[in-house]
DNA sequence: ATTATAATTAACTAAATAGTTAGTTGGAGA
DNA sequence: TCTCCAACTAACTATTTAGTTAATTATAAT
């Protein structure tokens, strides 16, 4: 049986399950009855660790984003060259989106809406990220591998196009079998990332 | 007074309003008691004229990407060559994606959650530009002026940056104002279209 | 002037919602 | 074994929600 108190595991409980449906419905569009229903856990527990829905919502974020983060700053610590630093930008932030995609969908959803109710750390978290890009991007242009940038249209070209990707995979079936276009249903996180690295730094050449 | 009987105004200023909270806030985050009040009208008219909340959605979102499917089409009569035609439907994107921030929320929105409850009609709005551009790519890349083609990818690439950078705005203006980092603040529409174009150009080439 | 009907209204319902509260239980340490 | 507190529960409240209904106007055509 349940009965076993471990507050970590029912926390951990509220935080995956609240993820996957703020990712498929928003903010707006989950219940926190459903939340508490779905995670198997009573409703009261959900305002005992985290007060209300806004600051949940906001710790599901967060942790997403400094996961992500986190995984970034590290793998650049093995890159040598700002090309290989954008590589593995890409890679990382592909991977991490590939193998999360409540990530893409939350991504989205809150800079489409321009993050109007955004709490401060999560502007940071977002924040973050693209500063993180953005140095990779000066470091290259001051050693003469890239050239005419934008930082953050570039930004949005890469990390969008990706979360894009992710998050319509199953429009982008529906497009392919009810009209047999080609949008890339067989493509794996490893073919987008090279094909994004690819076209971007070609993009950013002389 | 307004006191004059005009159905079509009715319904344009329910459509107005719905639009401008539905963009920001989301199809759940809006309320029909909200929109007839912003609207000024009655409730009842919204479900007289619509009949019910999610049919009054759906005509929101095509009525936009109708719109911008038509002035598209339009545009690319007068091109001659494909990149003329990339040329166009960068530019008119840009331009109304500009003019009618609304769409760009809520592109996002339907494309971030994979459009999960998208009606039928929707799902060919968002299809017809799509096919558009793929259309103008592979003419391209029979003529020999494009290469290593992947269309959803680029049409992610072009579209989501765009869409990315519109709905943004405020966003950018608070992390220019925070942490003077450059992101493009005084970037007009025809910059932005300009330097997108650009680049896409420069990574389709040989 | 009468009629028919399209446009509009106020008042309503039933269900769902975020958040609260007062009380209960399991278990670690004394 | 007792105590105490963190972890947990059931039942509740007040408000908001989508959608309905029956009655009322304005207006154009006869």
């Amino acid at each position: 049986m349940g009965k076993v108190r471990d507050s970590k595991r029912t926390q951990k409980k509220i935080i995956d399950t609240a993820m996957k449906f703020f990712a498929r419905d928003g903010f707006d569009g989950v219940s926190v009855d459903l939340i508490a229903k779905e995670a198997d856990i009573n409703k009261a527990m959900i305002y005992y660790y985290f007060k209300n829905k806004a600051k949940l919502y906001e710790k599901v974020v967060n942790s997403l984003l400094d996961e992500i983060y986190e995984q970034i700053v590290e793998g650049i610590k093995k890159a040598e060259k700002p090309k290989d630093e954008l590589r593995i930008f890409i890679d990382t932030f592909c991977d991490f989106a590939w193998n999360n995609p409540y990530l893409s969908s939350l991504m989205l959803a809150e800079l489409g809406n321009g993050a109007k109710n955004l709490p401060d750390d999560m502007f940071v978290g977002l924040k973050q990220i693209f500063l993180l890009l953005s140095d990779i991007l000066k470091r290259g242009k001051e050693k003469g591998c890239f050239f005419d940038i934008e930082p953050i249209i570039i930004h949005f070209m890469i990390t969008g196009t990706i979360n894009l990707f992710i998050s319509t995979k199953t429009l982008r079936q529906r497009v392919a079998k009810e009209f047999g276009a080609d949008v890339c249903n067989d493509c794996d996180e490893r073919e987008l990332s090279s094909y994004i690295y690819k076209k971007i730094v070609k993009m950013l050449k002389v």
